[in-house]
DNA sequence: TCCTTTGGTGAGGACTCCTAACTTGAAATG
DNA sequence: CATTTCAAGTTAGGAGTCCTCACCAAAGGA
């Protein structure tokens, strides 16, 4: 509402968030170097270096320029701003990374758990691979970023359970399990979001600042972004479409998720796709298998319509152990094209999308954390 | 990405703008009164004022303090800033306002059109409406803001006619109709976005970052609130939901707009609602009326299914000529609250809300481009 | 008449950024 | 090996911005 009140210290301290988002972007430069990539004059950009020294944000390296001239001293982050850590859980496993202020890995460590292992054992993995990266890295886990394969909810950060969706990682409380290792906040989405922001920034949907990422794989799941960030809604369950009401086998009206009952491809006792059984019927050749395929083109015809009418996406990007089967990419295209309103649907090309999506995240907090971090008295 | 270069100029820019958003706030201050209001000191704000009236930004009122001590001056925006045009345009007529930076109205124009005055009058009665307010006013119209009953195009501004929806206004390029009479941006929305905005700062959903607006009338439409701002999409497209795939009178998935069709609820030769019979049903008594509205609650719900699934809405608000209509909200809500999510529904309250709306929007861009004007220098 | 009160101005200081010139020390050059 | 070249970094000085403090001016109240 009210623009910020001029200030000389502002202004140092913007002084020194343009020397530390250099140092961000390149591991190490002179203050030489520094002064030209940012415009910012010698003299300042020398103050500055000092400042952030003596506050324990940048330290020389040790290292020398070599070449004609005057021999300059590198620097860079200082070791001790420690690290972020990103993590994501599936009902397969934990994986979990410690990634810095320039955006490199420090450290993988990888929990593979038993199908039905339940959440304690979630967490206790998650609180483990913690521990482990922290010691590794031997710095503090400055903050975190947790990909989780079901709801979450926006304002705790905790998993939640809807009606009629499967559970996949179960009650899970990712803050509070990580409360011990890392000693600042804890952020927490679903991994169909995270996929949507990895697909965005290096996936197929580079740039694309409106589009819907459709995650069908055991869960139902999709993405919005909008205007270039991945809206999550009040609670944070935008993209929750089981319940969504689309076109059934014999036409008539249903949730999404009772067509997957209709049509025989729940996993017994659960609500979760039965995915090899549906893999084989999308590989299938008999009418038997076109008829399914057909029924689920429409299905996600109808899901696609409603992503169309409330999202406006430029494209759809369509994901998921099923989903991206070139055989379903066809049909739903097939019928999608068809359709008052289409929209050109592509097939997500990354790996561990989440993963991706959720580093990125990590590396932009834990930079603006420095940045804050160098204004102490900064309190807007 | 990259931070501010930090720079005298833009500390003293920042100082105007303090004491030009003071003056948008209170319509008449003394340079202490806008000091302390500020926070900024004496010196500066006389140094500040001094060169805002210098570049004929803000004039000395000639209006004096009364009362113990010296007697000051009140300064205020100058009048020659010029004002912004509100416009409406809808199939019965065509309403516009110029609102100056206090958000304050400066005269109002009527024009009614007739059933089938056809887009060239519209556009036409836009133009005089423009030209009418710049001569009451006497100063430039700097900015326009136009509300139209149709999807709007977000690159051009222009009016889109979809495929089995209503064309209410007709095609009608606001920017280049108004392209004399205002000399600077013409923004264009549809009027079911300017309505939500509307209710997010006035209206029942105030403070509501997120939030569905469903408008049901001759149109169907909705808008999506999310994260405090009215989204768009792509092409300007959120919320066409005329081919939603929803549940149909017998139970059978079809688009919306063709439930109507069904129930014979559509205006002959027209893929516009039928209003008056679709009231007059509303009203009615007999077990026929029963079944319609309950085929109308069982379409709208699907189409809140959908909303639910990929906005994620606190509340979801509904309006337009019936969809505000008590019996319709009672039965609509009595569908929802048996579903697997349901949110509270709430009836619109405002009325001429994308007028409202919209004018909200001009202040606010009237606003910052009188701030921007202050900075010649800011190429970033 | 004198005191109080309040808007506005002036002087001076602290601080930030900049340009320009200078210092430094190693590599290149002869 | 002496000299030149070159680039990193420092120093000096100046311009500009904001602030505090003191002061002035003028109207109202005591």
């Amino acid at each position: 509402m009210n623009p910020p009140k001029p200030s000389l210290e502002l202004l140092r301290g913007l002084t020194d968030e343009n020397v530390l988002r250099a140092l961000m972007a390149h591991d190490r430069l002179t203050r030489a170097e520094i002064a030209t990539r940012t415009g910012i004059s010698k003299p300042t950009v020398s103050e500055s270096v000092q400042r952030l020294e003596e506050a324990g944000l940048v330290a020389d390296t040790g290292e020398r320029t070599t070449g004609r001239g005057r021999v300059g001293s590198y620097y860079a982050l200082s070791p001790r701003l420690g690290t972020a850590l990103v993590a994501s859980i599936t009902p397969h496993g934990v994986v979990a990374e410690a990634v810095d202020a320039l955006g490199r890995t420090h450290g993988r460590v990888r929990t593979d758990l038993g199908a039905d292992a339940g959440q304690e054992a979630a967490g206790r993995a998650l609180a483990a691979a913690a521990e482990e990266l922290k010691g590794r890295v031997g710095g503090p886990l400055r903050l975190a970023v947790v990909s989780a394969a079901d709801p979450v909810d926006r304002a705790t950060g905790r998993l939640v359970h809807l009606p009629d969706a499967p559970f996949l990682v179960g009650a899970l409380d990712p803050p509070s399990v990580l409360a011990d290792a890392v000693t600042g906040p804890v952020l927490v989405d679903n991994d169909v979001n995270w996929a949507a922001r990895a697909e965005y920034e290096h996936g197929c949907a580079q740039g694309v600042d409106d589009f819907v990422y459709l995650h069908l794989g055991e869960g139902l799941g999709c993405a919005v972004v909008s205007d270039g960030v991945v809206r999550r809604g009040h609670r944070g369950l935008v993209g929750e479409i089981a319940h969504l009401c689309t076109a059934g086998p014999d036409g008539q009206a249903m949730a999404f998720t009772e067509v997957f009952a209709a049509l025989g491809l729940r996993r017994p006792a659960s609500t979760a796709v039965d995915v090899p059984k549906l893999l084989e019927v999308l590989e299938g050749r008999d009418a038997g298998a076109d008829r399914v395929r057909a029924a689920l083109a429409r299905a996600v015809g109808g899901v696609l319509s409603a992503a169309v009418s409330l999202a406006d996406p430029e494209t759809v990007v369509v994901g998921g152990t099923w989903g991206a089967h070139p055989r379903m990419i066809t049909a739903v295209e097939e019928h999608f094209r068809r359709t008052p309103r289409p929209v050109p649907l592509g097939a997500a090309v990354l790996t561990l999308p989440e993963l991706t999506g959720a580093r990125a995240r990590a590396v932009d907090e834990f930079r603006s954390l420095v940045v804050r971090s160098a204004r102490p008295a900064a309190h807007g």
